[in-house]
RNA sequence: GCCCCCUUAGCUCAGCGGGAUAGAGCAGCCGCCUUCUAAGCGGCCGGUCGCAGGUUCGAGUCCUGCAGGGGGCGCCA
C-alpha cells in the first residue's frame, strides 16, 4: 500500500485502541467516496458503535480529536461526516512531491517488497504452459502461459525468488497419435509451416481416420507401448518429434515474451526413476495399496482415507499404477511435485537448451557436468498453473504429500486454478461450428481442429495494427500486448468467452490503450525539456485530474502487493487500466505543458507525467507487456 | 448422486476482508483535432445486482435454500 495509506491505517488503529475499540473493529481506510469529504476515509466509527454502545458520530468526533493530535505525515486535517466517517485531508504540498519522488525512483533492479513482507520466504516454483507435444499452442494454452508468466513477474517484482518450469508432456496417447500419423499417413509439411502446426494437422487427420480404420487404432496401442518401454526406434522417434514441437511452441511463447528457467520432461521423470522412488515412499508410508477386488483390482491406488485397506476398492480411490504396471499421469505428477520441494531424494540431469537469446536449461537423461542443479527445485512454495478442470487431480497430488507427512509442503502446494477459454457463439460460427439457440459457449477441440492458434491470432493482430503503427516492431509489441492483456484481465474464475472482435479491439479497456497512454507520456517528456533535479513543488491548488493521477500513482505498491498475494494478474491489469485512464484524463483536461509559461507549473506537471510514465511502465513490464516510447 | 465455478446495463466484465449516490469497456445517439500522439476526451441512453429467506445500524458483497448455465468425479493426459 502507499506510504500514506499505511500511516493512516496505523494512526486509525492506535486511535481505536485508545478509545477502547481496538481489535473489535477492522481498521479499514479507503479513498474517500467524494473529494468534498477528503482524500482518505475510515468507516471505523460505524463498526465501533456497537461494541462501545455509543453513537457513531460521537465516536467519530473522539477519533478526529485523537487523530488530529497524532500528526500523521502528509495529513493536513481531519473531518467527520455522517453517518460516522472520519476523513483525512492531505497536505498536497508535501504529499504530491513525495509520491512523485517515489515513482521516479522506481528501479527494476530494486524489488518492491510489500509492507507485510514476502508472502513466502525462499523459492517459489511456478509450473505453467504444460502443452502436450503433439500440437501448436491455442489461446487456451496461451491463457495459461500468460497467467503463469505474469504471476512470476509480479512475484519477482515484489522480491520473491522464482523458478519457472514448463512441464512437457512428451508421453501418452496424444503423442502416440501423431507418431502414428507421421509414420503412416504420408502427410508433408506445407511451405514454411511450423512443425507444431504441422503436427496439429496430422493429429486432426489421424483422429478422423481412426473412425474408419481400426487398424490405425491398433497401431497406436503398439506405439504407446513402445514409448513407455523406451530405448527403441519408436521411442526415439517420439522424442525427436517432441523436441521439434517444443522448439516451435517455445518460439510462439517467445513472441509473447514468455520464457522459462527449466524445461522438465515427463519422459525424464520416467527415465530417471522418479516414479519408482515416489512409489517406494508412498508404499512405505502406507499411502498406496494394491487393490485386490472390485473394479480397481490389480491396481495400486491411493484411497480417500489413509491406511484404509478396505477403501482400496472403493470407487473414489485414485489409481496411480494401472494393472499393466504403467504409472498414471497423476502418479508422475506426484513424483514431480516431490522433486519440486526437494523431497524426492533424486535429481534430474541438466543440459543447456539453445533457444535464442534466453538462457534456458532442460532436464535430460544424460546431463552436462557444469550445470548447477541446486538452482532448481528445492522450493518453499509450488504454484501449479493448471485449469480448473484438473482440480481433483491436483488435490490428489497435494494429498499424497500430506500422506507422506509433508503437511507444510502440502499446504504450500498451490493449484492456481483458472477457468478455460471457450468460444463465444459468434467465434464458434466463424470457425464453422453449428451454433445452437441459447448456447453461449463452445469448447475448443484440438482433435477436431476447432481452435484459435496463438500464432494465428497474433498474426491477425499484427496485420491489423500494422498500418497505424509507427513500424513493424511497434505493431508486434502492441499486438502481443493486446492479446496478453485480454487474456489476463479476467478473473481466474471467469470462463473467457473468446471473441475475435473483443480480443483484437484496440480502444477502451485494452492493452493498446495502456501502451498508448505510456507512449503519450513519453511524447510529452520528449517535447518538454527538463529532467531530474529538485523535487517539483505542486501549485497551490491541484486540479482534480492532478489529484486523481497522483492517487493512482500512489496506489501502485498496494496494487502490486495485492496482485502478488492473491496471485492475480487481473488485479494488476485493472490497476494499470485505472492509471492509464487517469493519465489520459489528465492529458486531455490540463493545458498543454509545452506551452505552459509558469515555470513552476510546467516543472510540476512534467514531473507528474514522468512519475505516471515510470509507474505505468513498471506495471506494464510486470504484466509482460512492452512499455513503448512510440506506438 | 456428490463436488467446483458462473449469474451485476443490450453485450463482455470490475466491484478485494459488508459501509457514503452500484462502476468500466463495447454497442447506440450527440459533441470535441490551427493544442505535448483523436488508438484519445466529454455528454446522453441504459441496472427490481438470478429468485426467496436470514444475519446486521447497514448486504451486489456474509449465511441458508432454490432456479438457470458451465465444468469435474476414467486402469486418459
Amino acid at each position: 500500500m502507499s506510504q500514506v495509506e499505511a500511516a493512516l491505517r496505523r494512526a486509525v488503529g492506535s486511535a481505536l485502541d485508545r478509545i477502547g475499540a481496538g481489535g473489535a473493529v477492522e481498521v479499514v481506510v479507503e479513498p474517500s467516496a467524494r473529494p468534498e469529504f477528503g482524500d482518505w476515509s475510515t468507516p471505523a466509527p460505524l463498526g465501533a458503535a456497537r461494541v462501545l454502545r455509543r453513537s457513531p458520530m460521537a465516536i467519530a468526533e473522539d477519533l478526529r480529536t485523537l487523530l488530529d493530535e497524532a500528526r500523521v505525515q502528509h495529513v493536513a486535517g481531519w473531518s467527520v461526516t455522517a453517518p460516522g466517517y472520519v476523513n483525512a485531508r492531505l497536505d498536497h504540498a508535501s504529499w504530491a512531491p513525495a509520491v512523485i519522488d517515489t515513482a521516479l525512483a522506481l528501479d527494476p533492479s530494486r524489488p518492491l517488497i510489500p509492507d507485510g513482507g514476502l508472502t513466502v520466504a525462499g523459492r517459489t516454483l511456478i509450473e505453467h504452459t504444460n502443452i502436450n507435444t503433439n500440437k501448436a499452442a491455442h489461446v487456451g494454452h496461451l491463457r495459461n502461459a500468460c497467467l503463469g508468466d505474469t504471476v512470476a513477474r509480479i512475484l519477482r517484482r515484489t522480491g520473491h525468488e522464482v523458478e519457472v518450469n514448463n512441464y512437457i508432456d512428451d508421453t501418452g496417447v496424444q503423442v502416440a497419435d501423431v507418431v502414428v500419423g507421421l509414420q503412416h499417413l504420408g502427410l508433408t509439411p506445407r511451405e514454411n509451416e511450423p512443425f507444431d502446426q504441422f503436427c496439429s494437422r496430422v493429429y486432426v487427420e489421424v483422429s478422423r481416420r481412426y473412425e474408419s480404420d481400426p487398424a490405425l487404432v491398433e497401431l497406436r496401442a503398439g506405439v504407446l507401448h513402445d514409448i513407455e518401454a523406451r530405448d527403441n526406434d519408436t521411442a526415439r522417434f517420439a522424442k525427436e518429434m517432441a523436441g521439434r514441437v517444443v522448439r516451435a511452441q517455445l518460439a510462439t511463447m517467445r513472441r509473447f515474451d514468455i520464457g522459462y528457467d527449466l524445461l522438465t520432461w515427463e519422459s525424464d521423470i520416467l527415465e530417471l526413476g522418479f516414479w519408482e522412488r515416489a512409489f517406494q515412499l508412498l508404499r512405505g508410508a502406507g499411502a498406496v495399496v494394491l487393490a485386490q477386488d472390485g473394479r480397481n483390482a490389480g491396481c495400486w491406488v491411493m484411497p480417500e482415507t489413509s491406511g484404509n485397506e478396505a477403501a482400496a476398492e472403493e470407487e473414489d480411490a485414485k489409481v496411480l499404477v494401472k494393472s499393466d504396471g504403467v504409472a498414471t499421469y497423476t502418479a508422475k505428477d506426484i513424483a514431480y511435485q516431490l522433486w519440486k520441494f526437494g523431497l524426492l531424494g533424486l535429481d534430474f540431469k541438466y543440459r543447456r537448451w539453445d533457444e535464442g537469446d534466453r538462457p534456458v536449461t532442460t532436464t535430460a537423461a544424460g546431463g552436462e557436468e557444469d550445470i548447477d542443479g541446486s538452482r532448481f527445485g528445492r522450493a518453499q512454495r509450488v504454484v501449479n498453473v493448471i485449469d480448473a478442470r484438473q482440480a481433483s487431480l491436483q488435490r490428489v497430488v497435494q494429498q499424497a504429500l500430506a500422506r507422506l507427512g509433508y503437511t507444510e509442503q502440502a499446504e504450500r502446494s498451490v493449484h492456481l486454478a483458472y477457468e478455460v477459454v471457450a468460444l463465444s457463439a459468434t467465434a464458434a460460427s466463424q470457425l464453422g461450428m453449428e451454433v445452437d439457440e441459447g448456447r453461449t459457449l463452445y469448447a475448443f477441440s484440438g482433435r477436431r481442429g476447432i481452435e484459435v492458434r496463438a500464432d494465428d491470432l497474433l498474426d491477425v493482430a499484427v496485420a491489423q495494427l500494422r498500418d497505424k503503427a509507427r513500424d513493424e516492431r511497434a505493431a508486434r509489441a502492441l499486438a502481443a500486448g493486446a492479446i496478453r492483456y485480454y487474456l489476463q484481465k479476467f478473473s481466474l474464475t471467469q470462463i473467457i468467452a473468446f471473441d475475435f472482435r473483443e480480443a483484437l479491439r484496440v480502444t477502451g479497456d485494452t492493452g493498446v490503450y495502456l501502451q498508448y497512454a505510456h507512449a503519450r507520456a513519453a511524447g510529452i517528456l520528449r517535447k518538454v525539456p527538463g529532467g531530474a533535479g529538485t523535487p517539483a513543488p505542486p501549485p497551490a491548488r491541484l486540479v482534480p485530474q492532478e489529484r486523481a493521477l497522483l492517487f493512482r500513482i500512489d496506489g501502485y505498491r498496494s496494487a502490486l502487493a495485492e496482485a502478488g498475494a492473491g496471485l492475480s494478474p487481473a488485479v494488476l491489469a485493472a490497476y494499470a487500466f485505472d492509471l492509464a485512464s487517469a493519465l489520459s484524463d489528465f492529458y486531455e483536461h490540463t493545458p498543454v505543458i509545452v506551452r505552459e509559461t509558469d515555470p513552476a507549473v510546467r516543472r510540476f506537471r512534467r514531473a507528474l507525467v514522468a512519475a505516471a510514465k515510470s509507474t505505468l511502465g513498471d506495471a506494464l513490464t510486470a504484466l509482460g507487456m512492452e512499455a513503448p516510447e512510440h506506438v
